[in-house]
DNA sequence: ACCTGTTGCAACCTTTGCTGTTACGACTAA
DNA sequence: TTAGTCGTAACAGCAAAGGTTGCAACAGGT
């Protein structure tokens, strides 16, 4: 599957900010949290300018300026991230309308829109129930040698 | 994301199989399945030799060759051509190795495979819910004008 | 033994989306 | 005025999906 690295890069860009602002800085730079990402700020500021578009963060310009939190990391879920960088269906139909004088290719396309718009839901609910708080424990939980 | 439509093209063909076998035929051919789809035979051929080395299938060559299922539609679930057809996970993690030398950097991946173990999980358990015969009813159920 | 219809499979092309990179204007604190 | 940062466009590289062509392998009918 064409699987993508924007919600694992958008959540770690957040936990990363979360910390950061834990630690008493007031913004962080793209530039930052690239080298922790390990790519480049440009591909930071693309996908904090879509959490900006959410209402997740804001931004400032200008000597000091950088990123910082709309929310705090306990009240912003997977679901938010996920929605704000990945849009689109998980599953997509035929490229070409299906043989609409066929009874299965007239009939298939609704049956499976039914199908995946549940499935789609509970894809969404599981993403609900998990907060960038809870990333970030987990994250700092992980086992140092 | 980048999604694609090998279940929706495979879940259409064995839906259409299961139709034809139960209308007295023994076979279907890729052509026919294509023309339905409205896809390249070859396109079928392919997805439906994953089917069959996932055991759902079998083929026969020569003339009268064609395509037969090896269970009953109510025995296919969603999740049987799902991972099939469609390997791999639904997240990817960062292309580069983030900053290990970072905290942020260190625990995210295993934080993040965590959380999208379980996500996953769900997935495929929602996908187990719905067999072939569940799909060719709705199908069916489609309103004709 | 040949003919015919179908699968099996390799090779190639096009399109699409993600990622990385460079470049440069816009903005703002000092 | 300067310096540091964002905002965004433009482009290249890459991978995957889908479509297409071509042809060998196979098996049933004649």
């Amino acid at each position: 599957m064409g699987a993508n690295s924007r919600l694992t890069i958008a959540a770690h860009a957040l936990a990363w900010i979360g910390l950061y602002q834990r630690q008493g800085h007031e913004v962080a730079t793209s530039e930052q949290i690239a080298t922790s990402a390990n790519t480049n700020p440009v591909v930071i500021r693309r996908l904090l300018g879509e959490l900006r578009r959410a209402g997740l963060m804001e931004s400032r310009r200008g000597v000091g300026a950088g990123w910082s939190l709309t929310r705090e990391l306990g009240s912003i879920t997977l679901l938010d991230v996920y929605e704000a960088v990945d849009p689109g269906p998980l599953f997509a139909m035929h490229r070409a309308l299906p043989d609409q004088g066929c009874v299965v290719g007239y009939g298939i396309q609704p049956a499976l829109q039914g199908i995946y718009e549940g499935i789609e839901e509970t894809l969404r609910h599981e993403l609900a129930r998990v907060t960038l708080e809870n990333v970030l424990r987990d994250v700092l939980a992980a086992p140092r040698y």
